[in-house]
DNA sequence: AGGATTATCTGACAGTGTCAAGATAAGACG
DNA sequence: CGTCTTATCTTGACACTGTCAGATAATCCT
């Protein structure tokens, strides 16, 4: 019948995503290659391209997961916060940093073009939307995502804000601001945080 | 003679490094090859590897090259600034990002661990150092790079700074901004200098 | 039961990085 | 001059990759 069809059919595909997901978390994204994921999930080489057209495609849909994941860690921080406005920015901007500190590898294939192009994918592009609308509203403004002018006056606190927690992700991320910013992920966390609360403080103004 | 062997010795050299950068430069980093590179520079597929260990010691090569770029872009414009802190601070970020939107693949190739581990590269460790060093004095920070402390007050608006500009540089990079920030590279560099001149604004106080 | 569709496998191809070993040539030294 | 060493570069091989094509098996529908 249908539903064993299905439930099969999700049995392959989801031990394929499963096996990804360890791969990329073990040996970082360059060692997710189709044939490992394969073998791991124990079936041929060939058969994870009966769910996935190709290698981005897999890669898309663990970004697609990342996103949702990242919108969460953003929202259930909003949510603690206080209302005051600069509050939720720096509650915001440490979800940010946390959640790329604690999924390395997904924040690195969310925000690499190359990895997968998210046009190709309206799926996962729709849960990268969902982030950015997050994080404009929460900081009072209205973005249309399809929207020609993204430097409107408004906007600059956005991208602003989004900027600097991004980069200090990115940075900490990779290594370039040496592992003097600490060494536990609390340690590391909790640096960043200061460097967020120093720059919200500011703008707040 | 020495000098008739030392200029073979570069010649060959310098064309694996000159089709590497051209490889780079076409099809980005995931294409540039050992073995299409020693094709382009019409040697074996083999001979690369009497100059560089591994396919990594060539892109360590790169990112030397890139962060020495980087820094004359960071200089000439603190150079060309009014002396006044907001403005340096201001000119160098947009200098940042300028040198990343000319150079999209050898910024990320300057800053992706994965890519090349800098702590075993000491040449291109030095020359990373030395931008870094950059940014902080100009902001008028004192910064040992060896120093264990990083987050001391002094040194948040030296992290702050970096952060919005490589964040920004990143977002645009991979176009996580949309085309709508401009569709040339003139109107994309001005539209990151009015975000940069945001935050400086408000930076300075 | 039989045809159609879906799911999976086996095999092949061109490409990769890199180890191992051979070839060539040039310089040093007697 | 002859030999020895070393630098330079080549050829060949191996295991690996992504993915195209075709064969095979399982399942569904009538």
């Amino acid at each position: 019948m249908a539903a064993t069809k299905t439930i099969l059919r999700d049995d392959v595909r989801t031990s394929i995503l499963e096996a990804s997901i360890a791969l990329m978390n073990e040996g970082g994204l360059g060692s997710l290659s189709m044939r490992e994921v394969a073998r791991r999930a124990g079936v041929s080489h060939q058969a994870p391209y009966h769910y996935f057209a190709d290698r981005e495609a897999i890669l898309a849909e663990l970004a697609g997961d990342g996103f949702d994941r990242l919108y969460d860690y953003m929202a259930s921080a909003i949510g603690l916060a206080r209302p005051k406005m600069g509050d939720k920015n720096r509650a915001m901007g440490e979800a940010y940093i946390r959640f790329a500190l604690n999924n390395p590898e997904v924040f690195r294939l969310m925000f690499r073009a190359e990895m997968c192009d998210l046009s190709r994918y309206p799926e996962a592009k729709l849960k990268a939307d969902k982030c950015l609308q997050l994080v404009a509203t929460t900081l009072g403004v209205n973005v249309d995502p399809s929207s020609k002018d993204k430097t409107s006056p408004d906007l600059a606190p956005v991208i602003a804000s989004w900027s600097i927690a991004h980069g200090l992700a990115t940075l900490m991320l990779e290594g370039k601001l040496g592992e003097a910013f600490g060494e536990t992920l609390d340690q590391r966390e909790a640096a960043a945080g200061r460097i967020i609360g120093f720059y919200s403080e500011r703008l707040a103004k």
